[in-house]
RNA sequence: GGACGCGUAGCUCAGUUGGUAGAGCACCGCCUUCACACGGCGGGGGUCACAGGUUCGAGUCCUGUCGCGUCCACCA
């Protein structure tokens, strides 16, 4: 047995400081030479750790923000292949949807137009200034799809060079685009399964409408923002009685979609009421007046009208009392010219209703409201106005679509939407099945999930997204019917029913009587967004593929869009296999500005990132991004970066010391020695229990706690004197035994500390493990070293 | 209005099952000794948001209050 061999440096070959940035490029290079980062799909699916990336929306903006979550998911991906796991860490680029869509007409100043057909030779540059003084080119989706392939190309490679420059270690073979045709073809075969299984169908119903957008919207993308409005007082009168009364609302421009009134059952004021019909004032339309536990006695004056539709409320009493639909509003959020007198809008005084409604048609809600109010201040039957007195200014919480810029309207459209509300309990126990980092965030899920008031609206009356792969057949008056959706086979996916033509028909009976007509809408984009476990298994494509990566281990993302992105994930994931997408939600936090607010492009406080690492070094943004806590938000903070630099450089010193002695290693038999040995594999112990948690924020404290405490400032001077075995001045003569066994103990902590770091530091250990360990162990990287 | 998180040194943050308050930065002083001045050694600095309670003992557990943040909430 020979004796084992030690590599040792000469440090003073060695550069004086660390240049980081030559590290980076160098060790980049040698990983991507090893094949480092690469899946191997002849491993099963226990020896293998799968990560459901976020794939970022590509819009050509990048920040900080980033480069801290996306380091939270490497440093555990790095740590796992450590452990000797065969990783599978794809990325994917979200350029499907409203971003991408504004970005592409902007740029190239087009606009989609589903009808236009396609043309296969279309080549478009930058539009001009005065190009874009022009009306916009209409073009057909295709185009339009290969318009944004086309643009976010290039952002997916400013984002890819980013993440390189990071240091994730990516399998970038395993890439993909939302809306490319493998994506497409995989949201269409989602539909087509939730259709086969009753979960996806369609509806005429009160749904959440913008009116710029002029699409329906899901209650994931609604939020509330506070608003001045005005409570208007407005008298009504009852049918065949001469009992009034008044109302109180902020949005008397509903008046002529009057169908109803209520209040609470226990409310002595309007008891005798109930039962009676009330007359809307301007238009005198006869209304039911019925009791509600759901009107509060306390708000406005405890008695209301019901409109269709004002809110949430007015569309479960529309349902509830079964009462008519008037709706006036249309689709641009205009008020739609209509007919009082007729069924639909029966009025005591057709005539004046007609005469009032007159004022009001073609207006909006603003200006309708203004409108009203005027007519309001003339005398009504009782001889007073109706308008009791000046509106007062209230606040109020509007729902707004997050993206939009006006409240949004409940109107009665088509639309697609999935059973969720009747699934409420087993997407609960989903959600206790999957573990939470940190656990709190679970509460944010289980809230949603037991909250959710309305089915998943998955139709979208926008252009640019993934078609809803579904054709109707037009009877022999030409008139749609939506009872009998035609649906392709999963073999003819990705199709776009408006350039496609339906199974069964030839293209010329497209829109013609006993022909078909194809689905306008396309999907919400988190129909798609909610697949990434499947996307990265090729589920329905690649069924050995899907077992092996199927669940998969962790969903690394922010905690704001746990109720859209986790909880569509975890519904999809149920509806259509009965299981879990993944087994571990790991949630980063935001950074937050010196301030203390969040940054955001809008905000104009986002740092943009890459300085940072010619200016600090990766490891040390790393190093900053690795010691937040996960779902704790961090304030960016130069000084962070400043001791991971100091670190590093603390790291390059270290080793250059104990790697530079030449000579035999021996064994550990010194007293001291072994003592530290013994605290080295308590560390040991307690980090990896921490990484093995996700607490890589903890692993990471523990570890430089020894590294400066334990290892630098106690254990290594130590150690200094038997290292270098001299006799000044009358000191002690140490032995060979005692000089190798320091050596030794030296080498096997630094070597630890280097496996216990790399994780976060992938570039300084891999340089150190490089000038011995490497050849040492045999193998080429410290990031498989375990 | 509800839920969740946070509140510890000037700043950024740790504080495991309760057991004498910690780190780094910043500040002050000393030291160029052969891994490192991108260092080392030493020092000052805190009513642990507030008020009660449990306990021999509370930063830690319980109750309440205040402040900050996030998410949610039926627009009268």
């Amino acid at each position: 047995m020979s004796a084992p061999r030690y590599s040792n440096v000469d440090p003073n070959a060695l550069a004086k400081h660390f240049d980081s940035t030559e590290a980076e490029k160098r060790w980049d290079a040698h990983w991507q030479a090893l094949g480092l980062h690469r899946w191997d799909e002849s491993r099963g699916r226990d020896e293998t750790f799968v990560v459901d990336t976020p794939p970022p929306t590509v819009s050509g903006s990048l920040h900080v923000g980033h480069v801290f979550s996306y380091t939270h998911t490497d440093v555990i991906v790095r740590q796992q292949r450590m452990r000797g796991k065969n990783v599978f860490y794809p990325m994917g680029w979200d350029d499907n949807g409203l971003p991408t869509e504004r970005r592409v007409q902007n740029y190239f100043h087009v606009r989609c137009e589903p009808t236009e057909p396609y043309v296969a030779d279309l080549v478009l540059e930058e539009a001009s200034a005065a190009q874009k003084k022009e009306r916009p080119r209409l073009v057909g989706r295709k185009n339009f799809i290969e318009l944004c392939h086309q643009l976010t190309t290039v952002d997916e490679q400013a984002y890819r060079s980013l993440f390189t420059r990071l240091g994730l270690s990516v399998d970038w073979r395993q890439t993909y685009e939302t809306i490319n045709d493998r994506c497409r073809k995989q949201a269409q075969l989602s539909f087509l399964d939730l259709h086969a299984k009753g979960h996806a169908y369609l509806s005429f119903a009160p749904t959440m409408w913008d009116v710029d957008f002029q699409t329906a919207v899901a209650q994931a993308e609604v939020q509330d923002r506070p608003k001045q409005g005005h409570f208007h007082h407005i008298e009504f009168t009852v049918e065949g009685q001469p009992d009034t009364f008044v109302i109180a609302t902020t949005r008397p421009e509903l008046l002529p979609a009057c169908v109803g009134v209520t209040a609470h059952p226990s409310d002595a004021r309007y008891q005798h009421l109930f039962g009676k019909k009330a007359l809307t004032p301007l238009f005198g339309v006869p209304v039911p007046i019925f009791p509600s536990e759901l009107a509060d006695p306390e708000k406005g004056s405890g008695i209301l009208m019901v409109c269709t539709f004002g809110d949430q409320t007015d569309v479960l009493w529309w349902r509830s009392e079964k009462l008519a639909l008037r709706q006036i509003l249309g689709k641009t959020g205009r008020l739609e010219p209509l007919t009082f007198g007729n069924e639909a809008y029966p009025s005591a005084d057709a005539a004046a209703a007609n005469a009032a409604y007159a004022e009001l048609v073609g207006k909006n809600t603003e200006q309708a409201k203004k409108a009203i109010v005027e007519l309001l201040r003339n005398p009504g039957p009782t001889g007073r106005a109706p308008l009791v007195k000046e509106p007062e200014p209230v606040n109020q919480a509007v729902k707004y679509f997050e993206k939009g810029d006006r409240p949004l309207e409940f109107l009665s459209t088509r639309q697609w939407f999935a059973r969720l509300i009747d699934k409420k309990a087993e997407l609960l126990e989903k959600g206790r099945e999957i573990h939470w980092h940190p656990e709190f965030m679970a509460t944010r899920y289980r809230d949603w999930t037991e909250n959710l008031g309305i089915d998943w609206c998955l139709s979208r009356q926008r252009y640019f997204g993934v078609p809803i792969p579904v054709w109707f057949p037009l009877d022999a008056s030409g008139k749609t019917d939506f009872d009998h959706p035609i649906l392709p086979t999963s073999e003819q996916l990705p199709v776009d029913p408006m350039a496609d033509t339906a199974p069964g028909y030839q293209e010329s009976q497209r829109g013609q009587p006993g022909g078909f007509v194809g689905e306008t809408d396309i999907f919400d984009t988190w129909f798609t967004s909610s697949l990434t476990p499947q996307i990265g298994s090729h589920w329905l494509l690649d069924d050995e593929r899907h077992q092996k990566l199927f669940p998969a281990d962790i969903r690394p993302q922010s905690h704001e869009i746990i109720r859209t992105w986790a909880f569509y994930t975890i519904a999809k994931a149920m509806l259509h296999e009965d299981s879990v997408p993944w087994h571990d939600v790991v949630i980063s936090g935001w950074i937050l500005d010196p301030d203390r607010k969040k940054m955001s492009k809008s905000q104009g406080n986002v740092i943009t990132p890459m300085h940072l690492f010619d200016e600090h070094g990766v490891d040390a943004v790393r190093y900053w991004a690795a010691s937040a806590r996960l779902g704790a938000d961090t304030a960016f903070d130069p000084q962070v970066f400043k001791i991971g630099r100091r670190l590093t450089t603390k790291l390059f010193n270290a080793a250059k010391f104990v790697l530079g002695h030449q000579g035999e290693v021996g064994p550990i038999t010194h007293e001291l020695d072994r003592a530290f040995v013994q605290k080295l594999r308590e560390l040991v112990e307690k980090a990896s229990r921490s990484y093995d948690d996700y607490n890589f924020a903890q692993a990471l404290q523990d570890t430089e706690s020894f590294f400066w405490t334990h290892f630098t400032d106690t254990f290594l001077e130590l150690a200094k004197p038997r290292a270098w075995r001299t006799a000044d001045e009358g000191q002690k003569q140490y032995s060979e035994a005692e000089r190798s066994s320091a050596i030794a103990a030296l080498r096997l902590g630094l070597s630890v500390l280097l496996r216990l770091f790399a994780p976060v530091l992938p570039y300084i250990t891999e340089e150190i493990w490089s000038w011995a360990f490497a050849a040492e162990s045999g193998q080429p990287s410290i990031h498989r070293a375990s």
